[in-house]
DNA sequence: AATAAATGATAGATAAATATATCATTATAT
DNA sequence: ATATAATGATATATTTATCTATCATTTATT
């Protein structure tokens, strides 16, 4: 069950494949190859066609979101770490995320559609158990706040690769984003 | 001074072409015409080439905003007046937000990176004001404030198009959600 | 070291997108 | 109503991207 050699190559052609397309969607092929430094004959060993290997590229996303939600567990008491750490796992998968959701949505692939929907399964569970709790905003729609936060994500992402953030910083900024908002610590409303 | 009926023809043309470009960067130009419900031998005739058409989309929403801000001053006073004006105002240029990151970004067109930075100017230094006023976390910095609240707006045009937001609950949503965050309204940190 | 596998560069073929040109039809102006 | 301008459909050419094939070179295996 090791992964083989040739499974890694693929998987660092998929990772570079996404973070470029994330930021450069019309980016070609050849570009494709040479932001992973690979000869475009070889890209086309590993993926014969654009189509699969866009295809690919959304599964291994969601493959790679599934393995870091794996072990992060809502016990329901604290939900400041809890969000910590779905950022801290979620933020280095910036450009998957980004991809995900502009990938799916232009292909108009219903299976990629309900796996990017099942991988929002957990935070969207545990959005709306802390409203329910008093924890978060009730009348704000529990779906604006997932949708926000999943973006975010993205632009976190961004940021630490533009040289704006610095990558230990991201997860509570974010957190302080989401829960409290840029509002002075103290109070917020008028 | 009056625009003239090809003048308004045109900007519809750039209006769909960033409608669509928005949320689909890889469309051609037969889609693009298509979209704007217009024959494709028109469209070449408006933009003989898909770069001019590019950059004169990036010039237009440029010139949106520019407008949409317009009259919008900060007289430093109300703080969640400011902020409900300009989102009132932005949220709808949502999709030309959205094209010019990423078109300024992908061109790498340094004009175009200059103009995308002078119109967050006042949206900047009003952050800053309110800053120095305490009246927003001066520990944050400034710069992810204004990025985060610029790709909120397009996320907020994005889930009006998808009718999961109304458009006249939007803008308060969007002050809710970066002054005040997710948090119960009374508190919010642990 | 010898063998096998993988790679990159390159060339060529196919397909797709873009750009140009023509002409009949529709809309506009006077 | 007529003339002018604009449009859309279509055909064609050109450019660009994708795909396939070949072969010498490099890398890995034993």
């Amino acid at each position: 069950m090791k992964p083989s050699v040739k499974d890694n190559k693929r998987k660092a052609i998929l990772d570079a494949a996404t973070e470029l397309l994330a930021l450069k969607p019309t980016a070609t092929l050849q570009e494709i190859a040479d932001h992973a430094q690979i000869g475009i004959a070889t890209l086309h060993r590993y993926f014969s066609t654009r189509e699969l290997l866009l295809d690919a590229l959304a599964l291994n996303a969601i493959g790679l979101v599934d393995e870091a939600l794996e072990g992060i567990m809502n016990d329901d008491s604290d939900m400041l770490r809890f969000l910590t750490e779905v950022f801290e796992a979620l933020i280095p998968l910036g450009s998957k995320m980004s991809f995900l959701s502009f990938a799916a949505s232009v292909d108009e692939n219903p299976n990629i559609l309900a796996e990017e929907a099942r991988i929002k399964q957990p935070l969207r569970e545990a959005v709306e158990g802390w409203q329910t709790r008093g924890l978060l905003n009730a009348a704000m729609p529990a779906h604006w706040m997932i949708t926000v936060m999943y973006n975010l994500l993205f632009v976190a992402w961004q940021e630490i690769q533009n040289g704006n953030l610095a990558k230990n910083d991201a997860p509570q900024l974010l957190v302080s984003t989401v829960i409290q908002g840029f509002g002075a610590s103290g109070r917020s409303g008028s």
